[in-house]
DNA sequence: ATGATTTAATTTGAAACTCAAAAAAAATAT
DNA sequence: ATATTTTTTTTGAGTTTCAAATTAAATCAT
């Protein structure tokens, strides 16, 4: 049971100050020697090898100081920052009805995205795969360059995902369950593939880019079709044994509840999510009237009593699974991640009130809700945030590995 | 924002190595050096040079091989432990009717114990510091040594707690609400105080003597009064951002549900806990027949309809809880822990495949669900446990600034 | 018995790493 | 020009870890 982060036998010994500079300067956009060594308690003598290192090995670079930075006696500081010519990243994001995807450079900056439709959205591995190649093929001339010029794929679907193992127990994407995905499209592939439930790459890009980056526990929902949940600990996304916690969305709320598409009852999904507010709108008014939940959002705003207590409750059962989150992690944010909550009756005062009274009281301040929406490329972008992060890891071991 | 746990500037950078190490002799109770090299991955070389550190501070000791290890070559392996004389540690639990009190070794044998019941179970801070002296005092006479030997105290109370902070925000125990109680007890007493939540301080207890010393992640579930839980992530207990997570009990499980004693209602606390199910069947049996759930329990087996339907109903809340936990944390292992759960409408094959029911269905085998019951002291042994773990890390500070 | 063999623990010496202090670099202030 | 200030780099000392060699302590084989 070797452990990881205490003792580091063997071989180069450094792999860990060059992954917190690495981080630093990452979080910082651009940062001098002297803060990196402010910010992580290093000795500026060490700051200064340990980015030696990674200069020379390209994965960082100098920028040239401004003309006139204002009055400052003294030698001026270089500013340093992640070079994004260093490595090339994609991100994927497998829907149902498209894949999109989005390539970045090493600092994460968007170069070329695409969404490519998908006739069909069940289908075999093989399939799956052929397709997945197709669309970053398609992106990846829409860049002006290769699939080979890649140095990492991030893959985000829905389902129940070991990422570690790269294993989908189920997707919805795939006809197959229980399939050993990494090792079947990494052969169709030129580089590392990295595979994840979307909902945690969406925490991994909250983390990395957005919300979450002043943060180090937080929890970010996904809402969409279903619900999703991304768990952030001590800086690392939360996965569980075997690779399947987070799953907020068919947490139980109702002991005989309403069917969740899972096959289960009483899942919060059921209450929430789009397909169930839908289906309870026509049942209840017994015709197809409701396509989109702008058109049911719309028909509550124009006073429809039913449209109205259909979104109550959603908002209510919401609330209470929120609340309940808060319960069991008291996490120091809650971002909610999509377009969706745009509709106010997922995101309003109505709601953070109602949460308050379910979350157990004590005299400090509730955790911070935040609503964050990406746009389209949210879930590509996080398969990338993804991608980049292990990229990252890869590159520094590789370093050691060389020193040694 | 200085990290911990990478680059350790300054001073003696052996302070992890110490504390890895002898956390390995008291998981493994007795082991020799060669496999703590095994299991930590550190060189022979070191870890003589550190267990050699260890034993001149007398924090370990080497145990007299057996005479015939039965026909095994080569240089014997010499055994190390931890030294139970090098320290005293005791733990105390307050519940409403009485102070419970057990004194170990710094190995956690159990050196004395003593119960001291309270009169009134409410009461200002002061007078609790007075009666926790009070019981502590007791329980050191019966062991034939003075509060001054001891090394370190932990308290388990109900209620919200920051144990970080040393902070209490509400426990039944207290009038006041938001006392800063590490303070005021520490100005009573000659040896650090270590105060946590009594749910987190059982976890802790499983995670160093119980059935999570061979498991990285698992949760314990305590049902009493209330519903109380601690999580174990990554060996360590997981407490959130404001100190105040893991309020299994307060989690809610029915929208409009039951008045929970926090003031609430649809708690999973007010279906399962032992106040809730006492005060249901009183009053729909219209009397005070019942005023202990092994009464309710006996009613039940001796066919009382009313009686079944209740513990029923709370197997199934519980049930339903536990899921969710599944559903949310994935741990490896769910242990249940007290006396409570001998009535099998909480342990029971029917609990075990109505969870099933509600877990979302991965091919992939539950996570284990484990009963252990510790008797009276479990409480107290927890808050030992806690005591013993901050003591050893504290004494392996010092170690490292006497060294530097 | 006695030497060969095996396994555990310790010692030794080299390599790596971090840091404090000193030095160098590069600007502004006077 | 020279002094001052601030950042960065260099230098050298002190730790720490490890691989390899050595020592220790047992059993096995003859």
């Amino acid at each position: 049971m070797a452990r990881s982060g205490r003792l580091s036998p063997g071989g180069d010994q450094r792999e860990s100050g060059r992954q917190q500079i690495l981080d630093v300067i990452r979080a910082a956009e651009s940062i001098a020697r002297i803060d990196i060594a402010k910010a992580t308690g290093v000795s500026p003598a060490t700051v200064t090898a340990i980015t030696a290192e990674l200069l020379a090995a390209g994965l960082i670079e100098e920028i040239a100081p401004e003309v006139a930075p204002g009055a400052r006696r003294g030698r001026p500081r270089v500013a340093l920052r992640i070079r994004g010519g260093a490595h090339r990243i994609a991100g994927l994001k497998v829907s149902h009805h498209v894949i999109s995807t989005v390539i970045t450079d090493f600092v994460g900056q968007e170069l070329a995205s695409h969404e490519m439709p998908l006739v069909q959205g069940t289908m075999p591995v093989p399939e799956l795969c052929a397709q997945i190649r197709r669309a970053l093929e398609l992106t990846c001339t829409q860049g002006g360059f290769s699939i080979e010029d890649l140095s990492g794929v991030g893959i985000g679907m829905a389902g129940m995902i070991d990422a570690e193992r790269g294993f989908i127990y189920w997707s919805s994407s795939l006809e197959e369950r229980n399939v050993a995905f990494s090792a079947a499209i990494t052969a169709e592939l030129p580089c590392p593939v990295f595979l994840d439930n979307d909902a945690n790459l969406v925490a991994k890009a909250e983390h990395l880019f957005g919300e979450g980056r002043t943060c180090d526990n937080f929890i970010v929902i996904t809402i969409e079709h279903g619900v999703g949940m991304g768990i952030v600990i001590d800086r690392q996304i939360y996965r569980g044994t075997r690779g399947c916690g987070a799953e907020f969305g068919h947490t139980k709320v109702h002991l005989e509840g309403a069917l969740c598409q899972c096959g289960q009852r009483g899942c919060l999904e059921a209450y929430v999510g789009d397909y169930a507010l839908l289906r309870e709108a026509n049942i209840s008014s017994g015709s197809d009237r409701h396509r989109t939940i702008a058109s049911l959002f719309q028909s509550a705003e124009n006073g429809d009593a039913m449209a109205k207590s259909i979104l109550d409750r959603a908002r209510r059962m919401f609330a209470m699974g929120l609340a309940n989150v808060v319960n069991i992690f008291d996490p120091s944010k809650i971002i909610l991640a999509g377009a969706r909550l745009s509709f106010d009756y997922l995101y309003s005062d109505k709601l953070i009130e109602e949460m308050r009274q379910w979350v157990v009281q004590v005299d400090a301040p509730l955790p911070e809700v935040i609503v964050h929406d990406w746009g389209d490329l949210m879930w590509a972008k996080g398969a990338a945030a993804y991608a980049l992060e292990e990229v990252t890891a890869r590159t520094v071991r590789e370093l050691a590995n060389a020193a040694a």
